[in-house]
DNA sequence: ATCATCCCCTGATGGC
DNA sequence: TGCCATCAGGGGATGA
């Protein structure tokens, strides 16, 4: 599910409630995620108080101390639910983090390619972090930065996108809609990109992920909000998921195809 | 180094 | 109805 939206629509959430509050009980499910639990996890987060959350590429930190944090990140089919009574923990509920505020932070995800860990010391330096790129929506992920990164890759621009170490956040759905909104398709080599097209891509990254985080992010099938509602960026779609349906701009027929196997879909005649 | 492919896992969907 | 193959918002390991 989540790319950065999504994530960027967790930890808002997040922000409202777990600042100050003391976590008192934690449940830790059986089943591994994508890396174990950390050993003694339940010791070391009872007692603890959160500070600010932040986001991270597709990662939501919480920091629980000097240095310290704990992050999640939800992988293809993480949810994170936000609940006033304590839920007992049914079917791919795997972690369940109750505060003395008296809210309640559940972790459910099917696939279990998601993950909770626990970070000390300078997260930028971290495995996880070290190699992520720019954020989108900072003054670093710029037309000449990216022009730098792409003007010598054979690669596809749409794999390009997808590269975390390239720009931070970036997922399946919103790379499609970047590159529809930029009229570029999703075929053509990094190499064969203008400076003047750097700057288009960079542009409409901003406004569409801007714009996502507004509407709560995309649903398509998991995603929901923390409290339950959809991400209404669905709503907004032009090209994900839209084949065979007419193009916004010029009504030809958007067509898919894969691309180091995951699905692409571009308008034919806005996209070149 | 760079790039494509496979794999982790569960569930939904569609063809036969 | 059942069975099988394919696909899904991510990303790490592998090997050419």
């Amino acid at each position: 599910m989540p790319e950065l939206p999504e994530v960027e629509t967790v930890k808002r959430a997040l922000y409202k409630i777990v600042i100050g509050a003391k976590i008192t009980d934690l449940y830790i499910g059986e089943k591994k995620l994508r890396i174990a639990f950390p050993k003694n996890l339940k010791k070391i987060l009872i007692g603890r108080t959160f500070k600010k959350p932040f986001r991270r590429a597709k990662y939501c930190i919480i920091p629980i101390g000097n240095l310290e944090y704990l992050v999640f990140h939800l992988g293809m089919s993480g949810k994170i639910r936000i609940l006033n009574d304590k839920p007992s923990p049914s079917k791919h509920d795997h972690f369940i983090i109750s505060m003395d505020n008296n809210y309640h932070i559940l972790f459910n995800d099917t696939r279990r390619f998601g993950f909770v860990d626990l970070i000390k010391g300078n997260l930028e330096k971290n495995k996880n972090f070290i190699k992520i790129g720019p954020e989108p929506l900072s003054e670093k992920f710029e037309k000449k930065y990216l022009f730098n990164r792409i003007h010598n890759k054979q690669q596809k621009i749409k794999n390009i996108l997808l590269d975390q170490s390239v720009v931070a956040g970036l997922g399946n759905i919103y790379v499609n809609e970047i590159l529809f909104h930029s009229c570029i398709s999703p075929k053509r080599q990094g190499r064969n990109i203008s400076l003047n097209k750097c700057e288009i891509i960079v542009n409409s990254t901003k406004l569409i992920i801007k714009k996502a985080i507004r509407a709560g992010g995309t649903t398509i099938k998991d995603h929901i909000q923390p409290d339950g509602n959809l991400g209404y960026f669905k709503f907004n779609l032009k090209v994900y998921s839209k084949t065979n349906k007419n193009c916004v701009n010029c009504n030809s027929l958007i067509k898919e195809v894969m691309i180091s196997s995951r699905a692409s879909f571009y308008c034919p005649k806005c996209q070149r």
